[in-house]
DNA sequence: GGCGTGACTTATA
DNA sequence: ATATAAGCCACGC
């Protein structure tokens, strides 16, 4: 028996995650929270980090602009390391802090 | 089909 | 302020 038996196909918790990622515009961030409570619930983060961690479409999928919600960058799962990922965020045009974080106040997708 | 793990977040002590 | 506990979903064995 699988989910799909009462799910339309394509309709996963996964799917979802995919489609907001792929709404984030360029230039800013979105948390994982954020993700997540656009799914419904707050605490399916780590979905949200697995959907990205599966990651089927990575050129669709744009995982360098997910960050926790204290604007701190992924620690290094994404393709190429954190420093890639600062770069192609500078290249959008988002702000970052000194500590190397994203200025979640300019480009944080918080609610 | 069950158990454990994981790129997280929030709440409580 | 930091540390611990709980919650969610999908994947691998």
């Amino acid at each position: 028996m699988s989910r799909f038996d009462f799910e339309p196909k394509g309709s996963s918790t996964f799917d979802q995650i995919y489609a907001e990622v792929k709404m984030i515009p360029a230039g800013k961030v979105a948390s994982y929270g954020y993700i997540a409570c656009r799914l419904g619930n707050l605490r399916l983060s780590r979905v949200v980090g697995y959907a990205l961690h599966s990651n089927p479409d990575p050129e669709n999928i744009p995982c360098h602009r997910i960050v926790m919600k204290n604007g701190a960058l992924a620690p290094g799962f994404v393709f190429g390391g954190p420093c890639e990922q600062r770069k192609r965020l500078e290249a959008e045009g988002v702000s970052f802090l000194p500590d190397g974080r994203v200025d979640m106040e300019k480009c944080g997708m918080r609610l």
